[in-house]
RNA sequence: GGAGAGGUGGCAGAGCGGUCGAAUGCGGCGGUCUUGAAAACCGCUUUACCCGCAAGGGUAACGGGGGUUCGAAUCCCUCCCUCUCCGCCA
């Protein structure tokens, strides 16, 4: 949710900047600047009776205490109309907050200065590619023929226990998705991240205050008994973890690393191009969270990027690094690089890694502040990206170092599968 | 799941219908004293919103929501949570 103030003091900044999503800024911003005069307007009139409805019963308190029940009845008598007058004018801000808070609700982050005009995906900007794609033997297969091969993993397993997407791992493939945690994990504690194993369920509060609530509803899954959401990525349970605190200026950054099962509905999204773990509802991630200081936000992002690069580079995929548009954008990022892996028996790029920085967005919705220079208490920035997202990593990494010997393991994770090699 | 107790400021802990945003202690910040430190003493120490150029004024919040009342931290209802005992269990 932006910021109300940032919106009525830079509103040229804010139509523009928004503007870049493809959204009609304009009326979004001339209808919040109104429900909020509406809202103020409540208020102020509200307060006034308030002020004047406590003075009364102070009065009276007073005059029942010096035994003068006369007048008091006669004060009593004139908070009927006024008591009529306040709950109506209540019921009134109570609307008036509800329909701006509804309406800010519905107003995406506001695209930072470099964010790439653009609709598509198509627009968004190659920052740079790295790593050579691998060229591959005669026969080579997809990564769903090579789990199959080498019994690594099994998605009609996952129909029979659960439902389509939800992959059962096993032999060498269980081995490789642990292997992959673990140094994942591990590369993020040398960095000076936290480890944190959160809930996998959040209530509605935190999954409205990172921003899933209620923008994507549907694309979680609700245990409707409880009233509790699988969460779709560890993002949720992490960044939460800081709701509603101020946290000292001396405790700046907050750098937390988590791993998680990730669950997402993916609803109306079938087909080849989802093909073996491609698009799956159950997914492993290693997620990287910070808590900065805005002047810091833009560096600290650039600073992920490297971590997620040097992943990939010991990983030795190819990759490459994007600079989503403003139409191919979350909801609540203010800026988002993708990192994708090249997949060599499909010939095409997978998204293993979407890094952002949501500025005040999350923190407005989470009340997550710091205490400035000044003392005064501030809404802090919130970062977060996948280091990395298991599933499509491995169907690269199957894919781009298959053998006709059998799938090369880098040497960067040997020590953690045990094996260089899976074999038949 | 059953029975009971309870949820108050950073923490501990009073208040149980009126001037209580809330005693007191601890912690924290500033000052006096000191060569320095400690101790002692003095002062300050929640957040959000509204009006105002400002100075300043006002409103709300004692787990969440609702109710009774001129007036609620205090009474009632409801939900959530914590603790103790019993049951169940990895």
């Amino acid at each position: 949710m932006l910021e109300l103030n940032f919106l009525r003091e830079h509103r040229d900044e804010a139509e523009q900047r928004l503007t870049k999503r493809n959204v009609d800024a304009k009326t979004l911003l001339d209808t919040a600047r109104s429900l909020d005069d509406d809202r103020r307007s409540a208020q102020t009139e509200l307060d006034a009776r308030l002020a004047e409805m406590n003075g009364l019963s102070r009065t009276i308190g007073e005059l029942m205490k010096s035994g003068k029940k006369d007048e008091a009845e006669t004060a009593r008598a004139r908070t009927t109309e006024l008591k009529a007058t306040t709950a109506a004018l209540k019921e009134k801000l109570d609307n008036a907050e509800k329909a701006l808070h509804d309406h800010l609700c519905t107003i995406p982050n506001a695209p930072s200065a470099k964010v790439p005009v653009g609709r598509t995906p198509e627009e968004n900007t190659v920052v740079m590619e790295e790593g050579a794609k691998p060229t591959l033997h005669d026969g080579a297969k997809p990564h769903w023929e090579l789990a199959e091969q080498y019994e690594l993993f099994s998605l009609d397993l996952g129909v029979k226990l659960t439902g389509a997407g939800f992959p059962v791992y096993s032999g060498q493939g269980a081995k490789l998705q642990r292997a992959l945690i673990a140094f994942f994990l591990d590369k993020a504690t040398e960095a000076g991240y936290r480890e944190i194993i959160p809930p996998h369920m959040v209530n509605a509060d935190s999954a409205f205050a990172t921003g899933q609530l209620p923008d994507k509803e549907g694309q979680m899954y609700h245990a409707t008994v409880d009233g509790l959401y699988l969460i779709p990525t560890a993002e949720v349970p992490i960044t939460n973890l800081y709701r509603d605190e101020i946290v000292d200026t001396a405790h700046l950054p907050i750098k937390m690393v988590g791993y998680t099962p990730c669950f997402r509905r993916e609803a109306g999204s079938y087909g080849a191009h989802v093909r073996g773990l491609n698009r799956v509802h159950q997914f492993d991630k290693v997620e990287i969270v910070r808590i900065e200081r805005p002047e810091n936000s833009y560096a600290v992002l650039e600073e992920m990027v490297e971590h997620v690069k040097g992943l990939l580079r010991a990983l030795e995929l190819p990759y490459r690094q994007l600079l989503l548009c403003g139409g191919d954008m979350g909801f609540s990022s203010a800026m988002t690089y993708d990192m994708e892996v090249w997949s060599a028996a499909q010939q095409r790029w997978l998204e293993v890694s979407s890094i952002s920085n949501f500025e005040t967005f999350q923190s407005n919705r989470l009340k997550l502040r710091y205490r400035g220079e000044d003392k005064k208490p501030k809404l802090a920035h919130t970062l977060n990206g996948s280091a990395l997202a298991l599933a499509r990593i491995v169907a690269a990494l199957l894919e781009n170092n298959q053998t006709p010997e059998g799938i090369r393991i880098p040497k960067a994770l040997q020590p953690y599968t045990g094996f260089a090699m899976i074999t038949k």
